[in-house]
DNA sequence: ATAACTATCGAAAACGTTTTCGAAATCACC
DNA sequence: GGTGATTTCGAAAACGTTTTCGATAGTTAT
């Protein structure tokens, strides 16, 4: 059972190795001949090249590394999945790695990819980071780099984004169209750029429509999960009675509201309607079926990789790059919660 | 802006490159200053070895490959995320790949990660996997080999799963305790082992419990989709009006029957009772929150790359290996839908 | 017949690491 | 001072591939 190698082939057919490989790789300096009887033979060994070797010597490994906050998030998930499949199509693979939201872990992940020298990385970033010095490491040594929906803008890199202020502001709007006077926002963490953007957004929104911008009917989630969700739909109804709209950062956070308002028989969409954000899956089975904003999270995969692809080339033949970014459409998706 | 290299290190210190590699790599023939001044120097100019070069060298790449048949599931997620979270505090990365359901292409990527030589693949078999050349293959090359959850019984390799069929007779034996007396069965495709399992998990159940068992109450999925629970819930409830419950293959199809049901005004669980599978979040989030079977799907991915750990070791000293199954315990969760 | 091509092949270097094996120098001991 | 042990080092081979650069033999043109 060992491997099957070119010297084997060179050696069986009586040639050198030298032959062999030029044979295979289809130079034209190879008599037809023997061309046609190293194919038959490595076909008939069932050879394939050693990729450890053909990595070494041409300094690539057709491997990407892709590194994102949490892997169970149906957002997440659909990125992946695009990225997975573009970079098959075009005959490279993907290590995923997962920070975890922390800082520690993905800088430490970061210096995993490096070293184990992927051809590129993808990454959306976690919640805390910014401009670290080990992220700008990746664009010093020229490693081609992509981000996506969570991303640092002082990084000057490829990018895959919507266009977050935008859909916020349609979110928001929708809901004063909708009637809605006193709209709460449920916002994401402080730092990250999304959440920041769909925070003003939210504002736009308002100051557009004359509604007084009201600093108290906001609320920043730490963790971003349905707990939050339930927390903070209590918290709403107690400190502001007469809130008859809620935009909320996203779906996850969005079902633990309208869990909440269940539970405590308030009604959804009559007394308070509520929009959430992304279009996960949950949110067009449960009750009420909730509004949200659709986000084209499978095509941002694909995108990623197709940026990330352009740079990889590019260095490859020492071409200059300049990283692009590409800016999705987003659109409200309005369901039960907000008629 | 040039990679670091032995060479480079031993150059500017005057020595040669086999003292610098054994000096970074802690053999004892070394002395004690020229070991520090190597560390020293190594750090400083942030020395990484080329990765490329030590898995030729060592005929390992520290990598595994994963094959999942859909990346977007809330179960593989979770499974996934146990791989690799216990891959990388052993040192090791995770290239992952979806399969579709489509044995054509789980053919191609088992290939390409055996042409990328990866140590060692986990998978979940795509349904109409079986007992292929292309998997005996593995077996065949003593590539580590780890099957979780769709698995082939005919495929000699460590394995990880639950009791499917004990599961399902739990699901069911709690429909009869809340006492249904006619049970449907909405069961997974025809051929992967754990959709057989479960079913004759049901069949099991009945006959324990005096019900006759009825092959018109059994219908099995093709796609199991959200849109096929739909469907089949308006076929039951059609063919069979005096139905009391229904055990669900999985819960995405479980939360499609309550969708319709709730379309319908019919009422769950007084008219029906449902219990789906596989604890998915969204389960505990709709109306009524869906009853289902638990399954340790994190730890699954823990004891998946556990296993494949052992083969890999053992592999590399040459030791016998005989490949282990583990089964893990699941457990029935009583939420409304079987109150 | 000579010169100039063309077609076909292979030696050798290179990628960067690891490890074996032996050489040289130092030390301890009688 | 001679023997044997110990410490420290490095040359060299090996992993398997790719590519450069000649070399050789055969062919064509003059």
């Amino acid at each position: 059972m060992k491997e099957i190698t070119l010297k084997q082939i060179a050696e069986t057919l009586g040639i050198s190795v030298t032959t062999v490989s030029k044979a295979l790789k289809g130079y034209t300096d190879v008599n037809e001949k023997t061309r046609q009887s190293v194919l038959d033979l490595a076909a008939n060994l069932n050879y394939t090249p050693n990729s450890f070797a053909v990595n070494l010597r041409t300094k690539e490994s057709k491997t990407i590394g892709l590194i994102i906050p949490e892997l169970v998030h149906h957002f997440f998930s659909n990125v992946i999945k695009g990225i997975i499949e573009e970079a098959e199509k075009n005959g490279y693979l993907v290590i995923i790695l997962q920070s975890n939201e922390s800082l520690e872990l993905e800088k430490k992940q970061i210096e995993l990819l490096i070293n184990k020298r992927v051809d590129g990385i993808i990454i959306s970033l976690s919640n805390d980071a910014n401009n670290e010095i080990y992220l700008q490491q990746i664009i010093q040594r020229e490693i081609p780099f992509v981000q996506f929906d969570k991303i640092s803008k002082l990084l000057p890199s490829s990018k895959v984004i919507i266009n977050d202020q935008k859909a916020a502001y349609q979110a928001v709007k929708h809901l004063i169209d909708k009637g809605c006077k006193k709209i709460a926002h449920i916002r994401g963490p402080i730092n990250p750029q999304n959440a920041i953007d769909r925070f003003l957004g939210y504002k736009k929104a308002l100051e557009d429509h004359n509604i007084p911008y009201d600093s108290s009917l906001v609320y920043p989630c730490k963790n971003v999960t349905f707990e939050e969700g339930k927390q903070f739909a209590e918290k709403i109804i107690n400190e502001h009675q007469d809130v008859d709209g809620i935009f909320v950062i996203t779906d996850l956070v969005a079902v633990g509201v309208l869990a909440y308002f269940n539970e405590q028989q308030i009604k959804v969409p009559e007394q308070i309607k509520i929009i959430g954000f992304s279009n996960w899956f949950m949110s067009q089975v449960i009750t009420p079926k909730l509004s949200t904003v659709d986000q084209p999270s499978f095509e941002m995969g694909e995108q990623a990789f197709k940026l990330l692809l352009e740079e990889m080339q590019a260095r490859k033949e020492f071409l200059p790059f300049t990283p692009r970014t590409i800016e999705l459409e987003t659109s409200v998706i309005e369901r039960e919660s907000s008629f």
